[in-house]
DNA sequence: TTAAATAAAGACAAAAATATCTTTAAATAT
DNA sequence: ATATTTAAAGATATTTTTGTCTTTATTTAA
Protein backbone atom coordinates (compact mmCIF):
# COMPACT_ATOMS: atom_id res chain seq x y z
CA UNK A 1 0.00 0.00 0.00
CA UNK A 2 1.60 3.59 -0.92
CA UNK A 3 -0.35 6.07 0.54
CA UNK A 4 -3.28 7.76 -0.51
CA UNK A 5 -3.73 11.13 -2.47
CA UNK A 6 -6.02 12.90 0.17
CA UNK A 7 -6.98 16.71 -0.26
CA UNK A 8 -8.17 19.55 0.85
CA UNK A 9 -10.98 19.07 -1.74
CA UNK A 10 -12.56 16.62 -3.63
CA UNK A 11 -11.82 17.36 -7.82
CA UNK A 12 -15.70 17.79 -8.20
CA UNK A 13 -15.11 20.60 -5.71
CA UNK A 14 -12.04 21.96 -7.24
CA UNK A 15 -13.65 21.97 -10.59
CA UNK A 16 -16.57 23.49 -9.10
CA UNK A 17 -14.60 26.98 -7.20
CA UNK A 18 -12.57 26.95 -10.27
CA UNK A 19 -15.12 27.06 -12.73
CA UNK A 20 -17.50 29.58 -10.59
CA UNK A 21 -14.30 31.80 -10.56
CA UNK A 22 -13.67 31.65 -13.80
CA UNK A 23 -17.36 32.49 -14.82
CA UNK A 24 -17.39 35.80 -11.93
CA UNK A 25 -14.10 36.60 -14.41
CA UNK A 26 -15.81 37.24 -16.99
CA UNK A 27 -17.72 41.08 -17.77
CA UNK A 28 -21.39 40.47 -16.28
CA UNK A 29 -24.19 41.23 -18.57
CA UNK A 30 -22.41 40.27 -21.91
CA UNK A 31 -22.93 37.10 -22.59
CA UNK A 32 -23.11 33.42 -20.79
CA UNK A 33 -19.92 30.88 -20.49
CA UNK A 34 -20.61 27.86 -21.99
CA UNK A 35 -19.90 24.33 -21.16
CA UNK A 36 -16.95 23.71 -23.24
CA UNK A 37 -15.81 27.26 -22.76
CA UNK A 38 -15.57 27.04 -19.02
CA UNK A 39 -14.03 23.24 -19.29
CA UNK A 40 -11.17 24.24 -21.38
CA UNK A 41 -10.78 27.44 -19.04
CA UNK A 42 -10.44 25.33 -16.30
CA UNK A 43 -8.44 22.49 -17.87
CA UNK A 44 -11.73 20.07 -16.64
CA UNK A 45 -13.31 17.26 -18.59
CA UNK A 46 -16.15 18.29 -19.59
CA UNK A 47 -18.78 15.80 -19.35
CA UNK A 48 -18.12 15.60 -15.91
CA UNK A 49 -17.58 19.18 -15.18
CA UNK A 50 -21.24 19.24 -16.65
CA UNK A 51 -22.62 17.65 -13.83
CA UNK A 52 -20.78 19.85 -11.31
CA UNK A 53 -22.40 22.68 -12.97
CA UNK A 54 -25.72 20.96 -12.95
CA UNK A 55 -25.42 20.89 -9.14
CA UNK A 56 -24.37 24.50 -8.58
CA UNK A 57 -27.24 25.44 -10.87
CA UNK A 58 -29.72 23.12 -8.80
CA UNK A 59 -28.18 24.89 -5.38
CA UNK A 60 -28.55 28.63 -7.00
CA UNK A 61 -25.18 29.26 -7.38
CA UNK A 62 -25.50 29.21 -11.04
CA UNK A 63 -27.92 30.32 -13.61
CA UNK A 64 -28.33 27.85 -17.15
CA UNK A 65 -29.97 28.42 -19.92
CA UNK A 66 -30.37 26.08 -23.06
CA UNK A 67 -30.07 26.87 -26.71
CA UNK A 68 -27.93 29.01 -28.80
CA UNK A 69 -25.85 31.24 -26.70
CA UNK A 70 -26.84 29.45 -23.54
CA UNK A 71 -24.45 28.51 -20.54
CA UNK A 72 -24.08 29.68 -17.09
CA UNK A 73 -23.72 32.98 -15.46
CA UNK A 74 -23.40 33.33 -11.19
CA UNK A 75 -26.61 33.50 -10.31
CA UNK A 76 -27.01 37.00 -7.47
CA UNK A 77 -24.10 38.94 -6.43
CA UNK A 78 -20.82 37.49 -6.74
CA UNK A 79 -19.80 39.79 -3.55
CA UNK A 80 -22.58 37.64 -1.86
CA UNK A 81 -21.22 33.93 -2.89
CA UNK A 82 -18.48 32.80 -0.69
CA UNK A 83 -16.24 29.48 -1.28
CA UNK A 84 -17.75 28.10 1.38
CA UNK A 85 -21.56 27.90 -0.38
CA UNK A 86 -19.56 26.14 -3.49
CA UNK A 87 -17.47 23.82 -1.31
CA UNK A 88 -20.58 23.29 1.06
CA UNK A 89 -22.78 22.56 -2.78
CA UNK A 90 -20.09 19.78 -3.85
CA UNK A 91 -18.39 18.34 -0.88
CA UNK A 92 -21.08 18.97 1.59
CA UNK A 93 -20.31 20.71 4.95
CA UNK A 94 -18.48 17.43 7.00
CA UNK A 95 -15.06 19.38 5.88
CA UNK A 96 -16.88 22.50 8.36
CA UNK A 97 -18.72 20.21 11.45
CA UNK A 98 -17.42 16.57 10.71
CA UNK A 99 -14.82 14.90 13.56
CA UNK A 100 -11.33 14.61 12.27
CA UNK A 101 -11.00 11.50 13.61
CA UNK A 102 -14.75 10.20 12.40
CA UNK A 103 -16.07 9.84 15.97
CA UNK A 104 -20.08 9.71 15.92
CA UNK A 105 -20.03 10.92 19.80
CA UNK A 106 -17.51 13.46 19.35
CA UNK A 107 -18.38 17.00 21.01
CA UNK A 108 -17.47 19.82 22.85
CA UNK A 109 -18.24 17.90 26.24
CA UNK A 110 -16.88 14.16 25.07
CA UNK A 111 -14.30 15.56 22.75
CA UNK A 112 -11.61 13.54 20.84
CA UNK A 113 -8.80 13.53 21.47
CA UNK A 114 -7.66 15.89 18.53
CA UNK A 115 -11.16 17.91 18.69
CA UNK A 116 -9.61 21.22 20.65
CA UNK A 117 -6.55 20.84 18.38
CA UNK A 118 -8.68 21.02 15.17
CA UNK A 119 -11.06 23.08 16.58
CA UNK A 120 -8.70 25.90 16.04
CA UNK A 121 -8.23 25.16 12.53
CA UNK A 122 -11.28 24.22 11.72
CA UNK A 123 -12.75 28.05 12.92
CA UNK A 124 -9.75 29.56 10.87
CA UNK A 125 -10.83 27.09 7.64
CA UNK A 126 -14.43 28.11 8.68
CA UNK A 127 -14.23 31.74 8.84
CA UNK A 128 -11.56 32.00 5.90
CA UNK A 129 -13.98 30.34 3.61
CA UNK A 130 -17.26 32.27 4.91
CA UNK A 131 -15.32 35.87 4.30
CA UNK A 132 -13.63 34.99 1.15
CA UNK A 133 -16.34 35.97 -1.75
CA UNK A 134 -16.34 35.73 -5.49
CA UNK A 135 -16.17 39.11 -6.46
CA UNK A 136 -13.02 39.68 -4.15
CA UNK A 137 -11.53 36.48 -6.24
CA UNK A 138 -12.31 37.22 -9.17
CA UNK A 139 -11.23 40.85 -9.16
CA UNK A 140 -7.71 39.77 -8.20
CA UNK A 141 -7.61 37.39 -11.15
CA UNK A 142 -8.83 39.89 -13.63
CA UNK A 143 -6.19 42.41 -12.08
CA UNK A 144 -3.34 40.05 -12.60
CA UNK A 145 -2.60 39.40 -9.02
CA UNK A 146 -3.79 35.27 -8.95
CA UNK A 147 -4.42 32.95 -11.53
CA UNK A 148 -6.48 30.64 -13.31
CA UNK A 149 -4.06 29.19 -15.24
CA UNK A 150 -0.34 29.89 -16.30
CA UNK B 1 -26.01 14.34 -7.72
CA UNK B 2 -26.42 14.81 -4.10
CA UNK B 3 -22.84 15.99 -2.50
CA UNK B 4 -19.63 14.15 -1.73
CA UNK B 5 -19.08 13.07 1.86
CA UNK B 6 -15.48 14.98 2.03
CA UNK B 7 -13.62 15.25 5.06
CA UNK B 8 -10.66 16.32 6.22
CA UNK B 9 -8.85 12.97 6.08
CA UNK B 10 -9.38 9.36 4.43
CA UNK B 11 -11.12 6.89 6.65
CA UNK B 12 -7.59 5.20 6.35
CA UNK B 13 -6.14 7.99 8.00
CA UNK B 14 -8.70 8.30 10.62
CA UNK B 15 -8.45 4.36 11.70
CA UNK B 16 -4.77 4.95 11.68
CA UNK B 17 -4.84 7.90 13.75
CA UNK B 18 -7.13 6.44 16.16
CA UNK B 19 -4.87 2.82 16.07
CA UNK B 20 -1.78 5.01 16.87
CA UNK B 21 -3.60 6.64 20.29
CA UNK B 22 -5.24 3.41 21.27
CA UNK B 23 -1.42 1.73 21.24
CA UNK B 24 -0.27 4.62 22.77
CA UNK B 25 -2.89 4.76 25.91
CA UNK B 26 -1.97 1.25 26.78
CA UNK B 27 1.20 0.93 29.43
CA UNK B 28 4.28 0.77 28.23
CA UNK B 29 6.79 -2.18 28.24
CA UNK B 30 3.89 -4.24 29.40
CA UNK B 31 2.33 -6.22 25.96
CA UNK B 32 1.30 -5.12 22.96
CA UNK B 33 -1.98 -4.71 21.15
CA UNK B 34 -2.86 -7.59 18.65
CA UNK B 35 -5.02 -6.51 15.19
CA UNK B 36 -8.03 -8.10 16.54
CA UNK B 37 -7.80 -5.61 20.14
CA UNK B 38 -7.07 -2.51 18.33
CA UNK B 39 -9.75 -2.91 15.63
CA UNK B 40 -12.48 -3.41 18.38
CA UNK B 41 -10.91 -0.17 20.34
CA UNK B 42 -11.71 1.80 17.71
CA UNK B 43 -14.39 0.24 16.12
CA UNK B 44 -12.40 -0.45 12.37
CA UNK B 45 -12.89 -2.99 10.43
CA UNK B 46 -10.33 -5.68 10.91
CA UNK B 47 -8.88 -6.72 7.77
CA UNK B 48 -8.56 -3.09 6.59
CA UNK B 49 -6.99 -2.15 9.58
CA UNK B 50 -4.38 -4.92 8.96
CA UNK B 51 -3.27 -3.46 6.04
CA UNK B 52 -3.25 0.44 7.94
CA UNK B 53 -0.98 -1.05 10.25
CA UNK B 54 1.43 -2.96 8.03
CA UNK B 55 1.94 0.29 6.60
CA UNK B 56 2.59 2.28 9.44
CA UNK B 57 4.83 -0.74 10.57
CA UNK B 58 6.69 -0.24 7.25
CA UNK B 59 6.93 3.35 7.86
CA UNK B 60 8.26 2.75 11.25
CA UNK B 61 5.94 4.06 13.26
CA UNK B 62 5.16 1.22 14.98
CA UNK B 63 6.70 -2.45 15.42
CA UNK B 64 4.90 -5.63 15.22
CA UNK B 65 6.12 -9.08 16.27
CA UNK B 66 3.81 -12.21 15.06
CA UNK B 67 3.48 -15.19 17.06
CA UNK B 68 1.67 -15.95 20.09
CA UNK B 69 1.84 -12.45 22.20
CA UNK B 70 2.65 -10.39 19.33
CA UNK B 71 1.01 -7.56 18.11
CA UNK B 72 2.04 -4.02 17.40
CA UNK B 73 3.81 -1.54 19.47
CA UNK B 74 4.49 2.27 19.43
CA UNK B 75 8.25 2.37 17.91
CA UNK B 76 9.83 4.86 19.64
CA UNK B 77 9.40 7.62 21.48
CA UNK B 78 5.56 8.90 21.41
CA UNK B 79 7.06 12.06 22.26
CA UNK B 80 8.06 12.27 18.97
CA UNK B 81 5.97 10.73 17.28
CA UNK B 82 3.28 13.65 15.45
CA UNK B 83 -0.08 13.27 14.39
CA UNK B 84 1.41 15.05 11.03
CA UNK B 85 3.68 11.73 10.89
CA UNK B 86 0.82 9.62 10.64
CA UNK B 87 -1.30 11.74 8.38
CA UNK B 88 1.91 12.00 6.40
CA UNK B 89 2.04 8.19 6.11
CA UNK B 90 -1.15 7.26 5.08
CA UNK B 91 -3.04 10.43 3.39
CA UNK B 92 0.39 11.52 1.82
CA UNK B 93 1.20 15.27 2.34
CA UNK B 94 -0.79 16.76 -0.65
CA UNK B 95 -3.08 17.91 2.56
CA UNK B 96 0.16 19.96 3.41
CA UNK B 97 1.21 21.14 0.57
CA UNK B 98 -0.80 20.57 -2.30
CA UNK B 99 -3.17 23.64 -3.86
CA UNK B 100 -6.09 24.11 -2.17
CA UNK B 101 -7.84 24.32 -5.99
CA UNK B 102 -5.37 21.37 -7.55
CA UNK B 103 -3.32 23.82 -9.40
CA UNK B 104 -0.10 22.48 -10.49
CA UNK B 105 2.09 25.70 -11.20
CA UNK B 106 0.54 27.12 -8.40
CA UNK B 107 3.47 29.11 -6.01
CA UNK B 108 4.07 32.29 -4.20
CA UNK B 109 4.93 33.94 -7.41
CA UNK B 110 2.33 32.74 -9.19
CA UNK B 111 -0.59 32.20 -6.65
CA UNK B 112 -4.06 30.33 -7.36
CA UNK B 113 -6.70 32.97 -6.74
CA UNK B 114 -7.23 31.21 -3.08
CA UNK B 115 -3.56 30.68 -2.21
CA UNK B 116 -2.93 33.67 0.21
CA UNK B 117 -6.07 32.72 2.25
CA UNK B 118 -5.88 29.25 1.95
CA UNK B 119 -1.69 29.99 3.05
CA UNK B 120 -2.27 30.91 6.26
CA UNK B 121 -4.94 28.07 7.09
CA UNK B 122 -2.64 25.30 5.70
CA UNK B 123 0.00 26.44 8.16
CA UNK B 124 -1.85 26.40 10.96
CA UNK B 125 -3.08 23.05 10.53
CA UNK B 126 0.39 21.74 9.52
CA UNK B 127 1.87 23.53 12.87
CA UNK B 128 -0.91 22.29 14.82
CA UNK B 129 0.12 18.84 13.26
CA UNK B 130 3.41 18.97 13.63
CA UNK B 131 3.49 19.96 17.66
CA UNK B 132 0.80 17.73 18.71
CA UNK B 133 2.20 14.54 19.50
CA UNK B 134 1.00 10.95 20.75
CA UNK B 135 2.51 11.24 24.19
CA UNK B 136 0.50 14.08 25.48
CA UNK B 137 -2.63 13.03 23.16
CA UNK B 138 -2.49 9.36 25.16
CA UNK B 139 -1.95 11.43 28.23
CA UNK B 140 -5.27 13.34 27.82
CA UNK B 141 -6.95 10.04 27.07
CA UNK B 142 -5.54 8.36 30.00
CA UNK B 143 -7.06 10.88 32.32
CA UNK B 144 -10.35 10.88 30.85
CA UNK B 145 -9.93 14.34 29.53
CA UNK B 146 -10.73 13.59 26.10
CA UNK B 147 -12.08 10.48 24.48
CA UNK B 148 -11.21 7.55 21.92
CA UNK B 149 -15.08 5.97 22.49
CA UNK B 150 -17.96 6.73 24.55
C1' DT C 1 8.94 -30.99 16.51
C1' DT C 2 4.49 -29.89 16.33
C1' DA C 3 0.44 -27.13 17.14
C1' DA C 4 -1.33 -22.70 17.96
C1' DA C 5 -1.25 -17.81 17.54
C1' DT C 6 -0.27 -14.12 15.31
C1' DA C 7 1.06 -10.60 11.47
C1' DA C 8 2.17 -10.22 6.33
C1' DA C 9 1.01 -10.67 1.78
C1' DG C 10 -1.83 -11.27 -1.98
C1' DA C 11 -6.12 -11.98 -4.33
C1' DC C 12 -10.54 -10.56 -4.55
C1' DA C 13 -15.10 -7.82 -3.78
C1' DA C 14 -17.89 -3.77 -2.89
C1' DA C 15 -18.63 1.01 -2.72
C1' DA C 16 -17.62 5.65 -3.91
C1' DA C 17 -15.62 9.06 -6.85
C1' DT C 18 -14.38 10.28 -11.32
C1' DA C 19 -15.31 10.25 -16.08
C1' DT C 20 -17.72 9.36 -20.57
C1' DC C 21 -21.42 8.61 -23.76
C1' DT C 22 -26.17 8.83 -25.33
C1' DT C 23 -30.64 10.60 -25.27
C1' DT C 24 -33.84 14.19 -24.11
C1' DA C 25 -35.49 18.83 -23.47
C1' DA C 26 -35.42 23.63 -24.22
C1' DA C 27 -34.14 27.84 -26.58
C1' DT C 28 -32.80 30.39 -30.72
C1' DA C 29 -32.56 31.56 -35.38
C1' DT C 30 -33.72 30.70 -39.93
C1' DA D 1 -42.03 24.66 -38.67
C1' DT D 2 -37.45 23.10 -38.76
C1' DA D 3 -32.70 22.81 -37.88
C1' DT D 4 -29.21 24.06 -34.70
C1' DT D 5 -27.35 24.90 -30.35
C1' DT D 6 -27.05 24.24 -25.89
C1' DA D 7 -27.84 22.27 -20.99
C1' DA D 8 -30.19 18.31 -18.40
C1' DA D 9 -30.74 13.71 -17.48
C1' DG D 10 -29.67 9.08 -17.53
C1' DA D 11 -26.87 5.07 -18.48
C1' DT D 12 -22.53 3.22 -18.34
C1' DA D 13 -17.46 2.74 -17.62
C1' DT D 14 -13.17 3.45 -15.06
C1' DT D 15 -10.46 4.33 -11.12
C1' DT D 16 -9.75 4.79 -6.34
C1' DT D 17 -10.87 3.74 -1.80
C1' DT D 18 -12.70 0.70 1.36
C1' DG D 19 -13.31 -3.77 2.80
C1' DT D 20 -12.89 -9.08 2.97
C1' DC D 21 -10.95 -13.57 2.44
C1' DT D 22 -7.24 -16.91 1.85
C1' DT D 23 -2.67 -18.29 2.07
C1' DT D 24 1.94 -17.76 3.83
C1' DA D 25 5.52 -16.76 7.15
C1' DT D 26 7.04 -16.26 11.77
C1' DT D 27 7.01 -16.81 16.70
C1' DT D 28 5.86 -19.07 20.95
C1' DA D 29 4.81 -22.77 23.81
C1' DA D 30 3.87 -27.34 24.75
Amino acid sequence: MSCIKEEMFSKACKYAINAMIYVATLPEGVQRAGLKEIAQAINSPEAFTAKILQQLVRDELLNSAKGPHGGFEIQGDPNTITIAQIVGSIDGNLIFTGCALGLEKCSEDHPCPVHHKFKAVRDHLTGMMLTTNLKDIATRVNDGISFLKY
